[in-house]
DNA sequence: CCAGAATGGATAGTCAAACTCTCCGTTATG
DNA sequence: CATAACGGAGAGTTTGACTATCCATTCTGG
């Protein structure tokens, strides 16, 4: 197919379908002359997943292209799935010293008492974790954190779940495309179900 | 307190206080004459409590300003709450009609059969799950979606804890504020529980 | 009391991200 | 063979979130 089907295949504008050739997210298509190219569904899926990462994972195009070439490199799922943690997780927001060290703190107790590997504070869930209990601890809410280990036993539960979906498949391509298909959606529709358990909860508890 | 004072103790930077001043974030200070004015601690905590929002929430600085007058509002929790979600889960991504029929579908189905309440499509937390459960059906994975039952399950496990967290405060305001920050830290903590559990579960599963 | 720093307020400028537009010479097509 | 579409490159646009510069006061230490 040439440009005007995969940019009306995949949804996204001409425009913007060069702009990600230029950019390099989206390999360019076969050669039929010097200046004609042939495009395939390789090339339509790619555009969905790019969308997929922006629209719903809401990575910005840097972080996309690290994803894509981390997924299109051979390294091994886990390493691969680390990058792409670490390109979902984002930069971790600045936060006091001491509010750190605290939080810092309180993470070490806890991977302790579940029997987690200890992660290096670089580790990108680890360093999102440590700005976000250092934030509320700021804000004067413990009550989060005192909780920890209750959120952490479901988290546990959580992630078997999605091991649970992306194990089983047969080529380790495909887990490592399942795995960053179910982290970056994963997080997204957990997050939604919570809110909308929230609100049967809170409405039973709290009232109307 | 004076600017100067405001902004060390808040860690914002001058020009970025009179800039939330502009915009209506920040309620002015108190006039101790025609162009001079002091400010409260009630100044800091707004100002640390924007920087959460935005740092740790993500929520571009409109919404913050939406989220802000509704706290300041008089409304009931569960209204203020409403809005507080509303503008956490941001617009939803746009999918094309026949996948979100059927993740409208899916969804009716869960809520049926969990005894949840149903939600007009427009709802924020149904929009973001339809179109994140769209998404999965568009890139060919249906694992996540035949699963989702459990995550249901486990994220009513979580909002129990969650409602738990912030129930039993003594005012409606305290319940107000504590349950937007439980909102918004909530769910960056548990992603980052959710990504440490997968690397245990993962490792122990698919191997290092 | 007064020189120099700080303040409040307004306007304009900056920067990055993510497109979007316009050309242009070449290629396909009815 | 006229005309529509293509690929490629460069400049332009929009939005969001600041940041910088002025200026007419107001404070403050010696």
């Amino acid at each position: 197919m040439r440009m005007a089907e995969l940019s009306a295949e995949s949804g996204v504008p001409v425009a913007t379908v060069k702009f990600y050739l230029r950019e390099g997210l989206l390999p360019p298509g076969e050669r039929t002359s010097p200046n004609q190219a042939r495009y395939s569904v390789a090339h339509v899926q790619r555009l969905r997943l790019i969308k997929a990462l922006t629209d719903v994972g809401g990575l910005p195009l840097a972080s996309v292209g690290v994803v894509l070439s981390a997924i299109d490199g051979d390294e091994t799922p886990h390493r691969t799935m680390g990058v792409v943690q670490q390109e979902l997780a984002g930069p971790a927001p600045k936060v006091s010293d001491a509010a750190a060290e605290w939080a810092t703190e309180r993470l070490a107790d806890l991977t302790r008492s579940h029997g987690w590997k200890a992660h290096a504070p670089e580790h990108a869930a680890m360093a999102n974790l440590v700005a976000a209990l250092a934030t509320a601890k700021e804000l004067g809410h413990d009550k989060l954190t005192e909780r920890l280990g209750e959120y952490a036993r479901l988290a546990m539960r959580v992630a078997e779940l999605d091991v649970e979906v992306v194990a089983g498949l047969s080529s380790a391509d495909k887990i490592i495309e399942a795995g960053l298909i179910a982290t970056v959606l994963g997080d997204r529709i957990f997050a939604g179900l919570r809110h909308l358990a929230q609100e049967q909860v809170s409405r039973d508890v709290l009232g109307g």
